[in-house]
DNA sequence: ACTCCATACCTCGTCACGCATAGTATGTTG
DNA sequence: CAACATACTATGCGTGACGAGGTATGGAGT
């Protein structure tokens, strides 16, 4: 399991890349992250809903009640400010992966960055 | 520049592994991850210090005053709590990174771990 | 029928940490 | 002799992870 401190970088990046291939809720973002990345990234729901609130209240997805099914879901979609979020700290996240490596974090080679 | 949240997470492995290879004072870090980094991971010394003494707190490293140059430094070293620290931080990286990758956030291959 | 687990959502309180801001003191440079 | 660089210290605000606890329904086993 990785420390809270790496979540807190690690988890929005998460949640926007997933509902970027399409809308999902909350309870199926847990168990994706749980799967997909094999438990490394897997959160809580204590944790996931709060950040879901707050991505929506800035503007970075929007949610809608479906009341199809057996229990009522709530889907998030990404908006245009958000994949313009998700595409931002994306960049953020190769550059902090340039510098692990350029310090030897990452991979053993630890070079200066040139 | 990256984000103070992302900062969190890396800042920590950063310094320990700065220290991992010599003993260095506060400033120097400073300007060591300034220029080792590109600017990517740099730090200012009302983050730096505060962490520096967090990190001596918990044991990781251990300081000590050097009088003989013009003005007086502050030395930190690694403790062996302190590379254990460093071990095991590292490894939770390289576990984000595959994370990353297995989401396509750092590399656009996106694959489900295997 | 009844129990138990899975599904699916929400809320509160605690604790940690980044960093802006501000302060002190000395060496160096124009 | 005024700036600027070096070098360390202290404080307060805002943000966010997550444990713990709560509500409600569907399905599976006995």
């Amino acid at each position: 399991m990785i420390d809270r401190e790496l979540m807190r970088g690690a988890g929005p990046v998460a949640i926007l890349k997933l509902l970027g291939h399409r809308e999902m809720y909350g309870y199926e973002l847990v168990e994706a992250l749980e799967t997909r990345t094999r438990g490394l990234l897997a959160m809580g729901q204590s944790t996931l809903y709060p950040l879901l609130y707050n991505l929506e209240a800035k503007g970075y997805i929007v949610s809608r009640w479906v009341e199809d099914g057996a229990r009522p879901r709530k889907y998030y979609r990404l908006t245009s400010d958000g994949r313009k979020r998700l595409a931002d700290d994306s960049r953020q996240w190769r550059d902090v992966a340039t510098a692990m490596e350029a310090l030897g974090i990452i991979n053993g080679a630890e070079v200066a960055l040139a």
